[in-house]
DNA sequence: GTTTCAATACCCCAATTGGGTGATTTTCAA
DNA sequence: TTGAAAATCACCCAATTGGGGTATTGAAAC
């Protein structure tokens, strides 16, 4: 699956992929690929639907991935592609420095975090930093990147519990078993509430699935 | 919400409903209890349905249940009230006397478990044990239930663990975060397949949704 | 005093899920 | 050798779920 090799000398292939929705970008990002020596570009998509349908079958080395896509958050394509692809490093190529967004990237999987104003020249450095195994972005990023971890002091897994009493309280009753419904009844509120605090629930916890919430709230 | 008390001297009324989809034994089991002193019907289902649908509202002290019904099974309605009316007692009335049904039953939560050829006399006899406390079943039935906690020894709640090594498997992977049509990927088999082998597991464990499979799974 | 956040609630929409059936094939034990 | 489990896959259908919004209220923070 892998596309690298060496032939002859020492030349490496790596394989690209982009999704990214302004089509504009998109050309330029393929063009900056196709003329670069040793780098290729397998496919470009345009929104997540299309990357994840379409990716699996051309396991690019990287995916250099937009945040705002039409469909899902460049952060949940992300997230799900890199279940699919493991070995696949995505580099995320956004304007939002916001730190939050940057933080989910990096959790959801993403090896880079380059913000648009990057030059070619360091798009393409921040290619080759992937395949070495670096993990390339913006130093803007880096030093949020580097601050949020001082928030989570004690290092370790970037781990959660900022949930609200209420929040605890539902993944509580979630964690024993209850239905959503359930859940609504039981508290009084309506199902639609609970679901809201589910949903929140889930993006403090960066999960997907009541499955995965009780299963990171039962450690 | 309890709708017994004593009037005067010690009169204890007890309210029915019934879930049955025959009109025919529906009609019989209504009269009987409305001629008998003591004791009203407040409602009676012909499907699961209704029966979740309108119970709730009259919160009857006492449901007798037909196990097969056109919508949910009578073990799922059984399940599903129990959950909504703890304080309810059901008596499941079937014609049915396999072992694991009559499992599935109490362990849903039904208190006793008639077969349809019991008489009149002895379904009034069995709505009067189970209000003060006991559980009614058909000699055969008590007969099998004896039995099979003797399987299930060490006596304890009654436990699960007799799946197979592919539902071990997927279990497992369901267990660290996958979602079944990943696990489809995976293993390299159908989604479809997967989703069959997710229901064989919740009829073993006795559960209804992957978040308490999981819940069950990780102890 | 404005701003932020938690809690509440509702809308939309597509995808997933649960439950019910049914079918085929393999394997294994009685 | 017949039969019971397992494992595989499919289809139907309604309900639930996840993800995206928006909006109001009240309390706390600034």
């Amino acid at each position: 699956m892998r596309r690298e090799r060496k032939a002859g000398g020492n030349v490496m292939l790596t394989s690209l992929a982009i999704v990214e929705d302004n089509a504009a970008i998109r050309g330029t990002l393929g063009q900056l690929i196709a003329e670069t020596p040793g780098l290729t570009c397998l496919c470009a998509c345009e929104n997540a639907r299309d990357a994840l349908r379409l990716l699996p079958k051309h396991a690019p080395d990287i995916v250099i991935m937009d945040i705002q896509l039409p469909d899902l958050s460049g952060i949940e394509c992300t997230r799900r592609l890199k279940r699919l692809l493991p070995q696949t490093q995505i580099l995320i190529f956004t304007v939002y420095e916001d730190n939050d967004l940057i933080f989910r990237a990096l959790e959801a999987g993403a090896s880079g975090y380059l913000l648009k104003r990057t030059s070619s020249a360091e798009i393409l450095d921040a290619i080759t930093d992937i395949r070495h195994g670096g993990a390339p972005m913006s130093s803007e990023v880096a030093r949020k990147v580097v601050q949020s971890f001082r928030k989570n002091e004690a290092a370790g897994p970037p781990e959660m519990r900022q949930l609200s009493a209420r929040e605890e309280e539902i993944l509580g009753l979630l964690t024993r078993g209850y239905t959503p419904k359930e859940i609504g009844e039981k508290l009084s509120i309506s199902y639609e509430t609970v679901r809201s605090h589910l949903k929140h629930i889930y993006e403090k916890l960066h999960v997907r699935s009541q499955t995965e919430a009780v299963l990171k709230a039962v450690h």
